[in-house]
RNA sequence: UGGGGUGUAGCCAAGCGGUUAAGGCCCGGGGCUUUGACUCCCGUAUGCGCAGGUUCGAAUCCUGCCGCCCCAG
């Protein structure tokens, strides 16, 4: 079976390759350069990267492209990250990266090349259930991205293959280092995905206008200033610059009318804490809810990365999803993702609203 | 003007004659992390408003000056 594989130049997606290369598969490695631009250190860290897949694909013996998709990246996945900052709220990228660009601008690609299958260095795992592709937590509970892979359609998660999905990241190791791949104690990559690590504050700054404004207390009081609503998330507390008595502050809102930041200094303060939330754009990996409109459904969620599944309810409403939880949660972040699971089984999920 | 109080790092704040001046916040660096955050670890005053003096030794005592704060008038 001809595969692409989509290659980082990461340890990840090295195995990836390697496994189906070892599979007897005719794999082909594809690197994508969608964001020109150095990092904060003034290091073009595409172009190791790149040398990286290169050697990688010649030491498993694989032929290899790399492809362009900085424009689909900025049309359909920066635009969007920048309007939704524009908006007061705190998007996640990288779940639209890989709908529209991974499994989509790289899939066509892939097709083109005559490949079956698309795979990546994601640890996740998929199965097939009476004729509909599944998406599974990772073996690897400490390393699991299927965060990140919610919104996959069916059709995109049928083409997709994740080899070490049922690996545990020292596995993943291991298996490189033993093939001797060079990027076998590479550095797990951080950051907005194909752009990096980046000092957030300075590089919005390039994108977006800063429009200062105050910073209250709870009760009203002004307790200093901020530079832009923009920066700030629910539940941060860095980078607030507010020193004197009384201990950390945190964000606990957002007044975007009046352009102000509202801080409390406590930790748990109740303003950062949700029962319930409301989400848009739900997505679904079935193709459709797994709940008739009207009805609860008992599930497990995780607002972020790597939180631990929460339990909670739905209530499906068309592209809306209510969701009740059974503890309140810390830091319901307007603009992020909730993602729902059943078992090990991702459901899908939608951006928060509220 | 008189009386009282107070001046320790960017911000709070211990210290009240004797090891290299607590701690917190902010900030910086690192760890964790394919978003943003959270969290964890490490670091940050040869100097205590200024100038003298007492003392073996002063941020700590004394004198003068300067700056704030409060109460009188």
């Amino acid at each position: 079976m001809r595969i692409v594989v989509g290659m980082s130049g990461g340890v990840d997606s090295s195995v990836a390759a390697l496994l189906l290369k070892r599979e007897g598969h005719e794999v082909i490695g594809v690197f994508m350069n969608n964001w020109d631009e150095k990092d904060d250190t003034g290091v073009c860290t595409a172009e190791r990267d790149w040398a990286d897949v290169r050697r990688v694909c010649d030491q498993i013996g694989i032929p290899y492209y790399a492809v362009n998709f900085q424009r689909e990246y900025m049309d359909r996945v920066f635009s969007h990250f920048l309007e939704e900052y524009r908006r007061g709220r705190t998007p996640n990228p990288d779940v639209l990266c890989n709908r529209e660009i991974k499994f989509s601008a790289l899939k066509d690609f892939a097709q083109k090349l005559g490949a079956e299958k698309l795979a990546t260095g994601h640890f996740a795992r998929t199965d097939a259930a009476e004729g509909r592709a599944r998406l599974l937590l990772s073996a690897d509970p400490d390393k699991d991205q299927t965060y990140f892979l919610y919104m996959l359609s069916q059709p995109q998660l049928k083409m997709a293959r994740f080899p070490v999905g049922d690996m545990t990241k020292a596995e993943v190791r291991a298996v490189a280092r033993e093939a001797g791949l060079r990027t076998s104690e590479k550095k797990d990559s951080t950051g907005v995905c194909f752009i990096g690590e980046r000092n957030f504050r300075a590089f919005l700054k390039t994108y977006l206008p800063a429009q200062p404004g105050e910073i209250r207390d709870v009760d009203g009081r002004v307790v200093g200033r901020h530079e832009g609503l923009m920066y700030y998330t629910p539940g941060q507390r860095r980078g607030l610059g507010i020193g004197g008595e009384g201990g950390r502050w945190y964000v606990v809102d957002k007044d975007l009318a009046r352009n102000v930041l509202v801080v409390d200094q406590r930790a748990d303060s109740p303003r950062l804490y949700s029962a319930e939330s409301r989400l848009e754009a739900a997505t679904w990996i079935a193709g459709a809810p797994p709940v008739s409109p009207g009805q609860w459904l008992c599930v497990r969620a995780r607002l972020r990365h790597r939180q631990a599944l929460q339990g909670a309810r739905i209530l499906v409403d068309g592209g809306d999803v209510l969701v009740r939880f059974d503890r309140p949660q810390r830091a319901v972040t307007p603009g992020q993702s909730t993602v729902f699971y059943r078992a090990d089984e991702c459901l899908g999920g939608g951006i928060v609203t509220r």
